[in-house]
DNA sequence: CTGAAAGCGCTTACAG
DNA sequence: CTGAAAGCGCTTACAG
């Protein structure tokens, strides 16, 4: 275990370690430290493999050349995308991260943050669920660089990364009332947070510019914390309850991938009996047959922007703020065939 | 930033550091400090919410109470769950994690293993690629807690924990073989890693034991490192190449979606004109139409197992090898049905 | 029963 | 141009 440490190379090279240090953070030239020293310390050190140990380093610091991600799911395929880019970035600049998942629940989060806190990362990339406007809050007074990831919370001025929901949704409906739909429901998750009331906003303008009725009863919010099956089940009923829909939307991918169960089940028709559009795109909803016509995140542009406006912050001290929302995609596939 | 030290502590109560130390490691007794002081420490320091600094106790100690994560990609369902899962579990003993992706590239496999190693992680949760036995071999030397995932190295005595990939696979030969189809072909991954040889030795097994053919010529390899179009191109070949099919087994889930893909662009009606079934289960694998039958893998079970040993290692000395083997279990949905 | 002191491996203000 | 020394916040062997 015991690695080579600067006083080693100091001895083999027989200066002090001050200017081993001097020499391997770059600051030869700062330190007008003379060429053969600073090649001769290279060398060794290179030699030597020499890695500087980072908890002494970061005990001297402050500095942990770590980042915190919190997620609302890790298992998740948008949030296991995100994570698998943030890492690759995060690598190139010297950065590891350190991961966990909220699954939507505050508490979780908050100890995420107290234990991310604790263990004195240097930035963190956060997910928010809802009332952890405190944290957030309290994270930005202390200066932590940080970006907030797929949802942004209203009246803090962070930093943020996400998708276009408003937009993403007004398309979704749009695209239905192209088709000829006009009856549509919406399905979503009952929570108050900003993207998902985005997505019911958006849909409901894009329903309003078209003249199209669009009364509560045709929006359905589902728990996120009940069960697979009860949620299949509320899906089923609100279908059943409104014979006259035409066309259904669903607001986030997995209750889609319920929506899709649940239709199965009951034998009602995709394309045919019912046309059928989600938010989030999905191996599944791309083989399905019929494929899923859907509304795709731009996953890397939104991991890729998360790590280069975190990186910022992290290098620089100029703390403009970035808020970035990236455009949602339309992929048509055939769910939602012309209205016969 | 600046947090509460042992150091306010010990001054607000009047005693050492030492004292404090020994109090708050839950050393009181061993050191016999008297019950009072003990307590007064104890209140002062929930008071001032102490919070350990890791770096610090990690310099003295060695100890960073952070277990790294090498998987072959994150973004994959598969290790996204294990990666959840391990977060989870290493959180109740006070552990983090930090990750990595292989992509199942050696170089990149040996640059993860050298970054964590440098960072101190204290033990290794590793899905080796090829190649890499000196880099395992050489932590098992240096006595690091390590546990391998999902696959092994031959000779080479580590904890593991992973399926049982003969079972598995004969388990799926079989169901077809009991429905009637005798004429099989295998895709699989053009690797010699033992958890795929494995698979096509219990494959190969059990068409022997019901003395069916299986020549070479119906075990089809493709490259991990070919795009997802080349793939299925090589599949359709395959498939057309070999008319007188009448089932095929995928030996990995992402190959299934693949040979989904091609089956479909084909035309081929799965179940009618061709029986199929994948290893691993997947989302799409349920819903699709007809359902996929599949050899699923106890994912929960892996990843309580993984963290079960290295908690085991990481807490105790004694060093016995554990070998965990989990068996697969055969999901029957429609797409091998009795052959008419 | 309790404490002073050393030391983990760095960085950096200060001195020369 | 280079080095001695302090200090980041802990733990622990040693002393009393």
């Amino acid at each position: 275990m015991k690695g080579v440490s600067i006083k080693d190379i100091a001895k083999q090279a027989g200066v002090s370690p001050t200017t081993v240090s001097f020499v391997l953070n770059g600051k030869a030239k700062e330190k007008r430290i003379s060429e053969q020293v600073s090649k001769k310390i290279l060398k060794i050190a290179s030699k030597l493999k020499y890695k500087p140990n980072q908890l002494a380093r970061g005990l001297r610091t402050g500095k942990t050349k770590t980042i915190g991600l919190i997620v609302e799911d890790i298992a998740n395929l948008f949030f296991a995308n995100v994570a698998k880019i943030v890492e690759e970035e995060a690598d190139k600049y010297g950065y590891k991260v350190l991961y966990g998942s909220t699954e939507d629940n505050v508490d979780k989060a908050k100890g995420l943050m107290e234990v991310l806190e604790y263990r004195q990362v240097d930035g963190y990339i956060i997910t928010p669920t809802a009332q952890m406007e405190k944290e957030i809050e309290a994270l930005r007074h202390a200066r932590k660089p940080m970006v907030l990831l797929d949802r942004y919370i209203p009246n803090v001025p962070t930093n943020y990364v996400m998708v276009n929901n408003f937009q993403g949704a007004y398309d979704a409906a749009n695209h239905l009332l192209n088709r000829g739909y006009t009856k549509i429901g919406l399905v979503t998750i009952a929570s108050d947070q900003i993207q998902m009331k985005e997505r019911i906003d958006g849909f409901s303008a894009a329903m309003k510019a078209a003249n199209a009725a669009f009364p509560k009863k045709m929006i359905k919010k589902i728990s996120f914390h009940i069960s697979k099956e009860e949620s299949i089940r509320e899906i089923k009923n609100f279908v059943e309850s409104n014979p006259q829909m035409e066309g259904i939307f669903f607001a986030t991918n997995y209750l889609g991938i319920y929506g899709l169960e649940a239709l199965k089940e009951m034998g009602v028709a995709i394309g045919k009996d019912l046309a059928f559009i989600s938010f989030d795109d999905h191996d599944l909803f791309r083989l399905y047959t019929p494929g899923i016509t859907c509304i795709a995140q731009p996953i890397h542009d939104i991991a890729r922007n998360v790590i280069q406006v975190l990186m910022n912050e992290l290098n620089n001290n100029k703390k403009e703020v970035n808020q970035i929302i990236l455009p949602a995609q339309l992929v048509v596939r055939d769910s939602c065939l012309l209205k016969s």
